[in-house]
DNA sequence: ACCTGAACACCGTTCAAGT
DNA sequence: ACCTGAACACCGTTCAAGT
């Protein structure tokens, strides 16, 4: 993954034959798509995926939109190729036989944590079937893992796209769902001038969402407003545990049941 | 749900009065949030969501981007107002105890049809926390079937939160993965000559995927070449009942172990 | 082989002005 | 109270032309 991988074999022109450049820029890097997919990442985690546009890629890596088309192709071909990235970000553990439970939690774990760390790269994984080198690695991992601890064929590779909707899902919900109760509720941030009010305005926070619930008219919610307070104290790591733990028993259950162990 | 709900009390002007109208158009309906909901989601479904537009729901009910905004305040607003409305497009049926697992079954196919129905709605509901008053309905639904059937409440919060986060996590990745095998695999499409290639080309069939991974080689890839015929004829219907099956039978067993049946 | 400016066909949203 | 045209600040993508 090297940004720059062509050597600086020319310098560049004296200041008195550049071409005036907007304001401040480092020098001008050469354009890979290594750099082009790092600078785009970047802009994803700090400044949301609606931010991100060709044009602002471009401006970050000093040239202009067009030029990035020779090296990505598209717009889409760019998110595929950040999608790719992050799915790379850890590495597969070597399976271990009796040990599968633990080794396909572990790696769910490790996977809703890569997306944790990109949150906007959830949305970006919608119209996409993953078949980047870094995801068909991830599939040879997880279904090595579950064929060595016993899983017959057919199922492990149901198993397999289980595992990655169950994640993607609880991962996607937990996103963009009502905070963890952590910033203050009403904070009316110094909202950038720039964009109407475009920015999705920022989910309310757990504690929010069971106040609200709990004023609900109870003869129309009965059970909603009775539970409510759950709502404020739920935690999803906690959540996500359990999810894996169902998900993983159950597997587990039907994998006895179709090649009982030897 | 009336789409008109204000009487025509007045006529409208005679033909050499009208401006210049995009050539052939049905009158002008009144404006109404439902009108404007109705029109949108109508768009949506015929033309997927990136081809929705305020501009271009304006001008099907014959009118101008900025008048939409008087009724639904934003895109964001609009969003949300469709996306509730297919929350509602089924009833929650009333609790009836010991049927709980068989019931709760059947309000996650419903709504994992109601998604299917409306197949790009699902990327809608990535920045949203649904709080209107479907989704209320559903909620509370949702709830009162786990507390009828025995399920602690604090369980039956997580396990409610679950439910969601799982069907969502399953039906975006049906709608967004592989075609199941109907579609000839290589129709060059008329194309609509408007837009670029923006389209998110068509996802490959399952075949078409079940073939790649066969030919990848089997040293760097063992386990996906060898299972790779699986892919090919996995059935979206019965995964979705088997994750749903787990995830039932082991909250059922948590509700078992935290609050032992009388 | 790689990069560019300029253009095309779009966006969401605001706002002063009309009825 | 409701609707409008025009403008503002953006988009993705193409393409002829440059080096």
């Amino acid at each position: 993954m090297t940004i720059r991988d062509r050597a600086p074999d020319q310098l560049p022109p004296p200041p008195w034959q550049r071409r005036p450049r907007p304001a401040s820029r480092r020098r001008r890097d050469p354009i890979t798509v290594d750099a082009i997919v790092e600078t785009a990442l970047r802009l994803l985690d700090s400044d949301g995926l609606d931010r991100l546009s060709m044009r602002r890629v471009a401006d970050e890596l000093d040239t202009g939109a067009a030029s990035l088309y020779w090296h990505v192709g598209s717009k889409d071909g760019l998110l595929d190729l950040i999608f790719d990235r992050v799915i790379g970000e850890h590495e597969m553990p070597e399976p271990q036989g009796a040990r599968w439970k633990e080794q396909i939690k572990e790696v769910a774990r490790a996977q809703r944590q890569a997306i944790l760390r990109h949150r906007d790269l959830i949305a970006v994984s919608l119209g996409r079937v993953p078949m980047g080198p870094n995801a068909l690695r991830f599939s040879e991992g997880v279904l090595a893992i579950l064929r060595a601890g016993g899983v017959p064929d057919r199922l492990a590779v149901t198993g397999h796209l289980l595992l990655i909707a169950t994640v993607n899902g609880f991962t996607l919900d937990e996103v963009s769902g009502p905070r963890p109760d952590d910033a203050q509720p009403d904070d009316p941030q110094p909202d950038d001038p720039q964009r109407g009010g475009k920015e999705a305005s920022a989910p309310p926070s757990a504690d929010a969402v069971a106040g609200y619930l709990a004023s609900l008219p109870a003869d129309q919610f009965p059970n909603l407003s009775a539970v409510a307070r759950y709502f404020g104290d739920d935690d999803p790591d906690q959540r996500f545990d359990l999810l894996i733990d169902l998900f993983v028993e159950g597997l587990a259950q039907r994998a006895a049941l179709a090649a009982p162990p030897r």
